[in-house]
DNA sequence: AACATCATGGTACGTTCGTATCACAAACTG
DNA sequence: CAGTTTGTGATACGAACGTACCATGATGTT
């Protein structure tokens, strides 16, 4: 049986198994042979490409960055081969609210391992700084693009208005995740505040009706 | 030593000891073991006044909310006998910032409890629908009072608005417990978006200074 | 004074968890 | 073909955890 195997893939095969246990039981609650048996593999081989649980944490978390990540950026491209600045940050903040089964999931483990990077230095490092800013600078150049052709209210600094947008998506997100409030009104919430910043004007691509 | 005791006080007491050690370590990392020694009591103790760990939870739980409520209450007291409806809806949502070091154990062990109520029924009920709503309520209904006077720039949908707020401000704590963001650069954002939204006028005491 | 009840301590039990160990077959290397 | 490396299974181990059990002194009641 023991063939030459490419571990790179392995490890990614496990990470997507920690990743689906981890969603439906609890971040809290999943063990190593949780996510072995999820894998279909023996608790054995998960010690064999993660020596450690730690370990295996890690790479689940930059595994799901990457996910998420991904995942944005087919939102984006889906708004069009040359979307208009609104549209662009309509897609990417949509894309963080937990709307579906699956981005559900994302926004669960997320604030997760957030949660236990407060205590775990090794947990912190990345996700929880780079991606952020990384997703506020994309956001306040569309931003500062929209300006340039005068597609925003006048006046507007665009890095706190990133800040804003940003922090408040991920706010919905949150009260999405705890039932609090319904994807539907979310989006509702965040396109007002869109409708806000951008100038109202004629015949754009961007603010239609009910997406999906 | 048996002497009658208070139980409710008793159990208080164990409750804040859950808080601290749970602030200091992480809600995940915490067993009856850690509340008792942190409580200076024994095991068997904490079995006495919660039989079962999930009470105890449950019961911490509880504890946190009212006492976040409290300082939310306080905090909007201190902004003066009869403040503003400005310095009102900006005292509370300041208040939830994690800025000094016990709001951000407040934060951080209300979003562990959010994380794990995503799984656990018992956790879900109350503190994660109702407490929101019922600040919700609040601001919208001090947004209300403020059109009514003519506070607010015209046209602004009060409830729309005190859920953007909160919102935001939720987004805000989370970033700022990560090490994404500083305390006061969040409160400038809030503090922002707060001058969008009500009407610039001579001297009212709320905002001050520079932003950044 | 006798007795029930309350508060508390100590400790044992069964489980589960992460990790380590032993064993072995397939595949590559020379 | 011999030998080393690699992938995989089964299982054992020690620690920690939540809970249960047993004991006992203090308090209140009759």
């Amino acid at each position: 049986m023991p063939k030459r195997v490419d571990h790179a893939e392995r490890r990614t095969e496990i990470a997507e198994a920690l990743v689906r246990v981890a969603g439906r039981r609890g971040l809290h609650a999943v063990g190593m042979r949780d996510v072995a048996a999820e894998a279909g593999v023996s608790l054995r081989l998960v010690q064999y490409y993660f020596e450690t649980k730690e370990k295996l944490l890690l790479f689940g978390l930059e595994h799901l960055a990457a996910r998420l990540g991904d995942r944005v950026a087919a939102r984006v491209r889906a708004a069009g081969d040359n979307p208009g600045p609104r549209a662009m940050v309509e897609a990417l903040l949509m894309a963080a609210l937990p709307a579906d089964d699956e981005s559900r999931t994302f926004h669960h483990l997320y604030t997760s391992y957030a949660v236990l990077s407060v205590n775990d230095r090794a947990l912190a490092a990345q996700p929880f700084i780079k991606n952020p800013n990384a997703a506020e600078d994309a956001v306040t150049e569309t931003l500062r693009r929209a300006q340039e052709v005068d597609l925003l209210e006048p006046g507007l600094d665009a890095r706190l208005e990133a800040v804003s947008l940003l922090a408040m998506s991920a706010g919905l997100g949150t009260s999405i995740l705890v039932g609090q409030r319904s994807p539907e009104s979310a989006a509702a919430v965040l396109q007002h505040h869109l409708d806000r910043i951008f100038r109202a004007h004629g015949g754009a691509a961007s603010t239609q009706k009910a997406p999906e």
